[in-house]
RNA sequence: GGGCGGUUGGCUCAGUCGGUUAGAGCGCGUGCUUGACAUGCACGAGGUCACAGGUUCGAUUCCUGUACCGCCCA
């Protein structure tokens, strides 16, 4: 069971999208096919500072803007807009083939949602949980409204320290031209809002000072020297201006000092309220007009280039300014508490695992919950007032019907202005999907989920929202396991955005090499929690492995024996009739459907893709399909030949399920085509998953079935790079003798004989022992136990000797290594048993060849 | 300032509980129209596993420190 974190509705479709529904999508295929209950939930997120963001920019186009609308007329336009590119995402979701239960969608808007929001705040702030405070906030002057810590993006800058004087105030109340306190300040227009100057308690520098009164300019307020210990006396002057409603570290000096909080800045980030002329002036205007007019007065004492750290909007990007708001607040102490305990008790894990101390961390030390938005796309804030000030929060869908508090009808009640906080509904996301608050069917099936996947950087803004309400409403944490992708990156590791162009567009990709070969791109090789860097090389080589699977299909469709009934099920020929290579693919199968089952299991997408990207193209294809053509010949018995088919079409059949999670198009296409068995299902996406435990029953003893075959397939590749060395032309037939070293190889040999001589162009004839080897000058290939010898006269003998002194010197400095390993009576004592008995056996081998290949060249062993 | 992650062939990354012989893809070189596939096949070159110490019979792997890169938090 897997909610899909909603993306943004006015969103499209990228690659970080891309990569997530991949992996949620494979996961859930692969549940599906293995018999359980699934429920894949797609849904979107109303996103309301990103969706306002896009329409206003929408409308001003067309000369309109919020205000000139209203609120309700621009929330039809809202809709309006909603309403046309609601869809567009889950398409782009769908031609990824990403299948969800689409019949299911959801929107954080829906009445359902608007329902859980409005529940889940009634009985947050019935528990106490939801209060409401004037508290100093994020804001964003672009935006017009609070946002979350979160959302504001330290950046660096290059700013400037300003040294303002501000002259003691004399008995007689006027200021004395010549005795001053400078303070340091990066934001002189704030000063308009100083209530408070600020100096070290052991400062010699003031401490005569503490306490006199000083005056602000401009707004001629006069205002005391205070003492406290977090003034950092190496800044500025070691003196600092307070100004307690625009800055956090004032605002709690402000508290502990009782001092006055005064606003200077509006809701556009102007100057307001000051009774000054730079009223109206934009913050920037004022600050300059502000220095310029301490400079012509005489108290501006320096100016300063200073590397500042200055808050962004993260959608604006406009410098956000700490305000004081009246806003609605939940307090996260009781909720961090039980999501923490969730993932220390393990009912929730995260995955990987090191993620788990960022989320401790951040819970640990969170602050209350800022969820009023001065915005108008959201939900509303189910808070009403009457005129006597009593507050009453309802959950009924058209309010209260009257003040809780005194009984004044609703007629007489204003509802809040503000809506909550996107990441509130998202919060209840997990379980609002599902019908909550109602207890309804599928919410006691489906809650809590399995998985909720989503990248590491959303790690607060999700997963933690969603963990500490669903175990607060819901009493159970929403999930087993979170999964954390990583992000995707251009290949220099650079972040994919549009303004450096470096931006992959997935329905291009899709347009150009298929819906598969993304898939298979961004998951193939990822580990959770890594970042993974993608380009065009990556997405080729993805499509050229489906471009493989296709053509190994095509060569199993096109060799069925015309002796096989058109409709005849998919089955195993009997065990008397596989040979040593059809014992050894299925063995290999059996190994591949136990690891990529694993992987699956413990969500490693990833690895399922990259060890079928290996079994497929370099076990299946380049070996057994290259082996299976000679047992396909004409002058094959026709069993066999039906046998060989067979296994190739079981082998097929067997990858194309492992495979169909992550490349559903092309498997379920190739599948149609196979036969199939009697009690399959019609369509591969519903099929059965492989049993590891069957598939290895068919051949149980995996080391005595795939180690002569692979002992053969060595000896075929040390004979192609033989003849490669020797400069003999790959279509050349050679001659030769093959001695086997021990009796399962020569059993397999005897059956596989016109396979290993057609793959390495060699006709071997074998021979009893080493001395039956003795043919002439001519090449030697010496693998384990086993020695070939070449007769080829077209070979050129001084490479091949080359070759082989180059092999013996190898072979001598590995046994030289051997020999002292155990040489040394510390490893012999201390080591574990078998590690020793490996290295006594590993240097019988090396002593041997070491003999082998000095005979060959000639010298003394 | 605190925390996390990384450093392995030209590039991107694997590497099991520490076992001596470190793998793959791409790229590169050589040769191939071998009846599934040139989006391919075969063969090959290329690595003192960032550096310095330590633990150990044995370290790419574990520990400490250093350097550099990236990210998160304040």
């Amino acid at each position: 069971m897997i909610i899909q974190p909603p993306p943004n509705v006015t969103g499209a479709l990228h690659l970080g999208h891309a990569q997530r529904a991949t992996v949620e999508d494979a996961l859930i295929r692969h549940a599906r096919m293995t018999g359980r209950p699934t429920l894949w939930l797609p849904g979107k997120d109303h996103a309301s500072i990103a969706a306002q963001y896009v329409l206003d920019r929408r409308l001003a186009e067309q000369g309109e803007s919020r205000e000139s609308l209203g609120r309700e007329r621009y929330l039809e336009r809202m809709w309006q807009f909603v309403g046309e590119v609601q869809g567009i995402i889950a398409d782009q979701h769908r031609r990824l083939g990403a299948s969800a239960d689409w019949k299911r969608e959801r929107f954080t808007m829906d009445a359902v949602s608007a329902r859980a929001v409005r529940v889940a705040f009634h009985r947050l702030y019935r528990d106490g949980l939801a209060y409401r405070t004037e508290a100093l906030i994020n804001w964003c002057p672009g935006c017009r409204t609070s946002v979350s810590d979160l959302e504001v993006i330290p950046k660096p800058e290059k700013g400037s320290l300003w040294t303002i004087r501000y002259h003691l105030v004399r008995d007689d109340g006027t200021t004395d031209p010549d005795a001053w306190i400078a303070v340091a300040t990066t934001r002189p227009e704030t000063l308009l809002g100083d209530t408070a100057v600020a100096v070290h308690p052991e400062d010699p520098r003031y401490r005569g000072l503490i306490g006199r009164t000083v005056r602000v300019p401009f707004v001629e307020r006069d205002v005391r020297v205070i003492a406290d210990d977090v003034v950092d006396r190496e800044f500025g002057t070691g003196a600092v201006k307070i100004t307690p409603a625009h800055d956090q570290d004032d605002y709690a000096t402000g508290m502990r000092h009782g001092l006055a909080f005064v606003t200077v800045l509006d809701d556009e980030g102007r100057v307001a309220g000051t009774g000054t002329p730079y009223d109206g002036l934009d913050r920037y205007e004022a600050r300059r007009r502000i220095v310029a007019d301490l400079e012509a007065r005489g108290d501006l004492a320096a100016v300063t280039s200073h590397d500042m750290v200055v808050g962004h909007c993260q959608r604006s990007d406009d410098v956000v300014e700490p305000r004081l708001k009246t806003q609605w607040f939940v307090r996260t102490g009781p909720l961090a508490e039980k999501a923490l305990a969730a993932v220390r008790e393990g009912r929730t894990r995260i995955v990987p695992r090191r993620f788990e101390k960022v989320y401790f961390d951040w819970l640990e030390n969170i602050r209350d919950w800022n969820v009023s938005r001065q915005l108008w796309w959201g939900h509303r804030i189910p808070a009403w007032y009457c005129p006597d000030g009593h507050v009453t929060v309802s959950d009924a869908e058209h309010g209260p019907e009257a003040c809780e508090t005194c009984g004044r009808p609703a007629a007489e009640l204003v509802q809040e202005e503000d809506i909550f906080d996107t990441w509130f509904s998202s919060g209840l996301w997990p379980f609002s999907t599902l019908g909550w608050p109602d207890r309804t069917e599928d919410l006691q099936r489906f809650y809590p989920g399995t998985v909720m996947e989503t990248a590491y950087d959303i790690i607060f803004f999700w997963v933690a929202r969603m963990m500490m309400l669903g175990e607060w409403l819901m009493g159970e944490a929403p999930f087993r396991h979170v999964y954390l992708s990583g992000l995707i990156r251009d290949p220099y590791g650079q972040k994919m955005s549009k303004t450096k162009g470096n931006v992959i567009d997935p329905l291009a990709v899709i347009e150009e090499l298929g819906a598969d070969a993304l898939r298979f791109a961004v998951v193939y090789g990822v580990a959770p929690g890594a970042d993974t860097r993608l380009g065009r090389e990556k997405l080729e080589s993805a499509r050229n492995f489906g471009n493989k699977l296709w053509n190994a299909a095509r060569f199993v469709l096109g060799t069925r024996p015309a002796e096989t009934a058109p409709d005849a099920p998919l089955e195993l020929p009997p065990a008397a009739d596989l040979g040593p290579a059809e014992r050894w693919i299925l063995s290999r199968v059996a190994a591949r459907v136990q690891a990529v089952s694993a992987a699956y299991d413990e969500l490693r997408v990833g690895d399922a893709a990259s060890t079928l990207y290996e079994a497929i193209w370099a076990e299946f294809c380049d070996w057994y399909i290259e082996l299976s053509k000679v047992r396909l010949r004409a002058d094959v018995a026709p069993s066999q030949r039906l046998a060989t088919w067979q296994v190739l079409a079981w082998v097929l059949d067997r990858y194309l399920r492992l495979l169909h999670p992550v490349m559903p198009f092309i498997t379920e296409d190739i599948w149609q085509r196979l036969p199939h068995r009697r009690d399959d299902a019609d369509l591969l996406i519903v099929a059965d998953w492989p049993d590891a435990s069957a598939e290895r029953a068919l051949v149980p003893d995996a080391e005595a079935v795939e180690r002569p075959v692979r002992d053969l397939l060595d000896i075929v590749r040390g004979i192609r790079n033989a003849r490669a060395e020797a400069g003999i032309d790959p279509g050349t037939w050679l001659e030769g003798r093959l001695f086997l070293g021990d009796a399962e190889a020569r059993a397999a040999f005897d059956e596989l004989a016109p396979a290993v001589a057609q793959l390495a162009r060699a006709r071997l004839t074998p021979v009893a022992d080493r001395e039956g080897l003795e043919a002439g000058e001519a090449l030697s290939v010496v693998i384990e136990r086993h020695e070939v010898r070449l007769t080829r006269g077209s070979a050129d003998l001084a490479r091949e000797r080359a070759r082989l002194e180059r092999e013996l010197e190898d072979a001598r400095r590995q046994l030289a290594s051997a020999e002292a390993r155990l040489a040394n009576r510390d490893f012999v004592t201390r080591a574990p048993a078998q590690v020793v008995a490996d290295a006594q056996a590993r240097l019988e081998t090396l002593r041997e060849r070491v003999a082998v290949l000095a005979e060959r060249v000639g010298e003394p062993a």
